[in-house]
Parts: structure tokens; sequence; C-alpha cells
DNA sequence: ATAGGACCTGAAGTCGCTAGAGGTTCAAGA
DNA sequence: TCTTGAACCTCTAGCGACTTCAGGTCCTAT
């Protein structure tokens, strides 16, 4: 038992160690119910398993991604329940699918609007410089999401 | 003098109009200093020129394509300083740029995995699922941008 | 036994806005 | 000129998703 607790347990920073998670960010995802709560030692400090280290992967994963912490509720859901029927999940899935796309969509627009801006390297000073003519002229600007 | 107040400067609600953007969203770029403030009628009311109009539109530009304050702060004191080298904003952009497309690479990663669980009308339980899997896992994900 | 690093809680602060309350000013029509 | 109502003002609080801080307690290696 003793031996379990030192082998097998993570401290709140190993933890925060393995997801590149900082320790503050894993109490709040705690406090607001997204990580479960992690046993405590007597001494009343946090101690989590393996099982933890996979949802705070998955967790980080998914912010990174842009999702709401609403919809990783949604996400983790699914995941925890591999008895639930099918329908529910295909809808959950397709809904985020349809979401991804679009963040999808958006970056590609902005990551060629960037593309022009830096391609035309320019001669050396701001007076001719694309990226502040680009930003400072919406008529130099080719993406049509706005 | 009336008559420059009347016909060249802009009262809050005309900016907001012209740019796009809210007046509150004006006040408060004022505030943090990003916005120059506008001169005020005898009743306090803001007033603005065309070089506001122009910045303004500058900044919005530069928030829809996702820089943040401080990037655009940069952003704006550099181009106004034409003298000065443009290594400088390229720099900006171009890392704004590499964030960018590392986010759509792991967003495709994530666009596959929903596509594959949502054409699969799946079996019939989640057991197989590999969403939560993928994002859980670093070591399924493919790309190498962490 | 003790030093000092890791951990605890609760409250407040951050960013980039947005919304609301409650009051003042401006400009066009009677 | 007066009136009316749209547009403006300030100040405060709220949002999501954290981050930071103060002031403590615990754990473990020596």
């Amino acid at each position: 038992m003793r031996a379990d607790l030192a082998e097998r347990l993570l401290p709140i920073g190993r933890l925060a160690e393995a997801t590149g998670c900082k320790i503050e960010t894993i109490r709040y995802y705690e406090q607001i119910g997204l990580l479960p709560e992690g046993e405590r030692t007597s001494g009343n400090q946090r101690r989590y398993t393996r099982r933890h280290l996979q949802i705070l992967s998955f967790i980080r994963h998914a912010r990174d991604l842009g999702f709401s912490v609403d919809a990783i509720r949604d996400l983790l859901k699914l995941s925890a329940d591999p008895a639930r029927p099918c329908a529910e999940a295909d809808a959950i899935a397709a809904a985020h699918l349809a979401d991804v796309r679009a963040k999808i969509a958006r970056l590609r627009n902005l990551e060629q609007e960037l593309e022009r801006m830096t391609r035309l390297h320019c001669s050396g000073a701001i007076a001719d410089c694309r990226v502040i003519e680009v930003l400072a002229d919406h008529g130099k600007c080719m993406h049509d999401s706005h």
C-alpha cells in the first residue's frame, strides 16, 4: 500500500511535468470538474493515476486545438461510456467534425494571407513592408471571411 | 472651425460603422492605449480623424488574422517609423504563420479521426473509438509539431 | 530532527472584450 | 428657441480559461 502510493501514483508536479500542463491548471480543471479528482494522501496532497494522465493529455490536446471546455466535457463523456448507444456518439462527433472543418477553413484563409504577406521579402525598410501594407489596407487582402 | 468639426471629424458611432468595430471596443482600445485618444468636443464626446480610421482598420484586420494586442502594438510602432528595417515585422508575421500552420496540421489529424468515426456508422460501441485515443496519446499523433 | 522544496487553499488578477446602469450631449424638427 | 430622442458619456461587473499571489502545510533526503 505504501509501495503502491510511491510507485504508481503521481503527485501533481509529476503529472504537470508529464503532460506539459501547469500545476495550477490541473487544480483548476479538477475544480471545474473536467478532470476527476485524484485521491489524497493523509496530508491532503493529490495523487494521480495513469488514467488521470491519459485524460489530462487528452484535455491538453483538445484545448490546443481550440475546443472549449464544454466541448471537451462532451468528448470525455463519449469515451467514458463504451456501452453508450452509437447515435449519440455520432451526433457529438459529427457536430465536432463540422466545427473542426470550420476551424480548418478559417485557419487556411489566415495561412494564405500571412503567407502572402511574408513571401515578398521586402527590400529593407518598413516604408515598403508588405506586412504593414496588407494589414493597413483591406483592399490588398485576398480572403473573404470579412 | 465649427465646419471642420462637423465635416472632418467622426463621432465614435461613425468610426464604429466605418470599421466594423463595436463602440465599446473602440473605447476599450483607447483605454489600453492601442488607439490614440481622439479629441473631445466641449461636451466631452470623442471626435476622430481619418488617421484614427486608418489605425483602427489596421487593428481590426490584424485581430481578425489572430494577432495579439501586444503583437499589434509592436506592428503599429514599426509602421510609425518608415525608416526602420522591416525584418522585425516579418518576424512577427512569420512566427504567427508557423503557429497557424501547426494548428492546421493538428486539426487535420483530428478531422480524419472524427470522419472515420462517423463514417463507420459504428459497430455498436465506443470501445473502438480512436478520437479520444488519438488526442490523448502523443505517440499516435502523426504530426511532428510537438 | 530539520531544511527546503513541493504542496495546499482561497482570492484576486489577466486578456480581450461585452453588457448594463444611469446620466449627459447633440442635432433635427416643431 | 425649445424639445425630444438618438447618440454619447463613465463606471462597474461579467465572460472563459486560466494565472498569480499570499500565507500557510506537508514530505522527504540528509
